[in-house]
DNA sequence: TCGAGGCATGTCATCGTTGTCATTGGAACA
DNA sequence: TGTTCCAATGACAACGATGACATGCCTCGA
């Protein structure tokens, strides 16, 4: 670097600093590319205490939703000019917090977190680092939460449902401790109450932690008495199990509505209707949110949460009227069918 | 940190040095303990040049091959206490160089990365940065390449279908110039080879870029005076494409062997046969490769590719056969259907 | 012509950690 | 008891960048 021309100015060419001579600065420049110098993010992070990057905490980016609200963030932030740090707490609140912990260490300039609870992050000392939350509502001082409605989407589904002659519909979701999970059973339970439907926790299957707990979760519910005629699931993973075990145990027939759209939903016999909270969306919102907190200006933000619009996604499953009742199982068979 | 009992000692407690008194040692641990303290990775990464991070760059975590490679990876890499940096290249050689070098820069201490093509990173001056490549060949002095084996995958999955009765067999993929793409058209030229079957350039579809590309092609192909009776698409995500469009155009009688299996292939009318060359094991051992090559003592590391076992899943839509040679449309749709 | 003022640039210290070398104190040996 | 030696610890510089401040020079006005 000293070679060529002036010796540490060059700090001030990197931080656009105004008062370098244009020529001055036209001759470091230069001096740069020909060196192909590179400025130190480690050296520069120590000294600036802040770094061009940003944290970004999810459940566990091989589940389809997560990995393209990923994508979307990873893109946007990137194309900022941000390095993007990905972890994945794993359900793990105390590693959660251990990892936003771990992001403000290493100076991040901000973080986003899929929070696995509403506080999972309370009584952290962050100082002023940007927290923003996404797909659910997260509690932290001056933070701001990025979702969809998921209330009003839970209800829309019921209704979608009822509207359909169902009346006993099940749902199937993880735990309730779930900030999200928890809104979309409350939705949910209005559309029953709207409907005039007397609840019966019999239907309500909220101990599917991941689909390898769906198959008997299904299993179970046709065993009632009184069987539900539709089902919900309420997130993406879910749905992806809820319907291989339809097929395998024949019951095609049941109305499925899935919270979540995912790949091949259209192609699938029947064809399932979603409710598509667009993960896409949601991260390039959760990402501009964050970079605007991150302009140097940046102080009046609101803290309000942002709602992200989806819709309902009519496909065939969602429509299906109730099997007419009876218990015959060969009625699973669609008639016609060979 | 100078409050509770010694000075700067507190460095070679973290590091480990033998020449610490034990009395000394807990002393420091229960201090570091009650001060909540946490060595900073900046300046450590700073002063020691290396850092416990290890970069990744993939061409996209939205395609869900990538995100299960990604989440096995990250999965391992973050329990062995390393930071996990990913970017996107989007494809983009370019970028891939630039990412990479940005990773040397900052210190990673080992990168693994899915290549755009095999000399992607040709020319760059990484240092001894450990550069493992994984599910495509890569060249770099001194790297290793976790792989599958394509061109036999890709041969068995040809075979199968000249085995059901095949003839006329399309191959739907993106530009060969992705070494794996090359590398599993030329296991299907050998299958057709096997079965004595002359190649048809008509049939060859390598100008699909993303799933987008698929439905044209298709259409094309089901127009040619010979259409195929059966269909190979070269990567998860246009196998994501290939199924709608088949369902789209009605040629679900069309045959069909998808390279990577994907979440509801079983649950498809016809269900979809699958080459399962298992992204969650190319991961791991992506990342046990990296990790054996960043033990302090790893000098005489292999550098022959490391090929992950595979398999056939024999599901349905492989085992078609071939289309009775009509020039009748409606022929697709099934006989019995409604 | 001289001084004030501002622009452009340089000097120095510093961020938190670790490598190198110096220092201390006590045990072991003659 | 004196000397040697080693184990344990401390002092200091340095990694590469930047913030605070100092300096030099040129312009402009009196």
């Amino acid at each position: 670097m000293m070679a060529e021309v002036s010796i540490k100015t060059a700090s001030r060419v990197l931080n656009n600093d105004p008062s370098v001579a244009p020529a001055t600065r036209a001759k470091v420049l230069e001096a740069m590319r020909e060196l192909d110098y590179r400025p130190d993010p480690a050296a520069r992070s120590l000294r600036a205490g802040r770094d061009r990057s940003v944290g970004v905490v999810v459940e566990g980016i091989g589940d389809v939703f997560v990995a393209s609200l990923v994508a979307s963030i990873e893109s946007r932030l990137s194309d900022a000019g941000y390095q993007v740090l990905i972890t994945s707490s794993h359900r793990d609140v105390s590693r959660e917090r251990a990892i936003v912990q771990d992001f403000q260490q290493r100076r991040c300039a901000g973080v986003i977190v899929m929070p696995g609870s509403e506080n999972s992050l309370e009584g952290l000392r962050l100082g002023d680092l940007p927290v923003v939350f996404v797909d659910r509502v997260g509690e932290f001082p001056g933070s701001q939460s990025v979702v969809s409605d998921d209330f009003g989407l839970a209800r829309i589904a019921g209704q979608h449902l009822t509207s359909h002659g169902h009346r006993r519909i099940a749902i199937v979701s993880d735990s309730q401790s779930v900030p999200t999970t928890r809104d979309r059973h409350a939705g949910f339970r209005q559309a029953m109450a709207d409907g005039g439907i007397t609840f019966d926790p019999d239907l309500v299957r909220d101990d599917c932690l991941d689909e390898s707990y769906v198959r008997d979760a299904i299993d179970q519910l046709f065993a009632l008495e009184h069987p539900p005629t539709a089902l919900i699931a309420t997130n993406t993973r879910l749905s992806l199990g809820v319907v291989p075990a339809l097929h395998l145990v024949g019951r095609t027939d049941t109305a499925f509505l899935a919270f979540g759209d995912f790949p091949m939903a259209e192609s699938l016999t029947p064809a399932i209707t979603a409710i598509d909270h667009s993960p896409h969306r949601l991260g390039q919102i959760a990402a501009e949110t964050l970079l605007a907190r991150l302009e140097p200006g940046a102080i009046d933000v609101s803290t309000e949460p942002i709602v992200v619009p989806a819709g309902l996604i009519v496909r065939g499953s969602g429509e299906l009227p109730p099997r007419p009742t009876t218990q015959n199982p060969s009625a699973a068979i669609p008639a016609g069918a060979t």
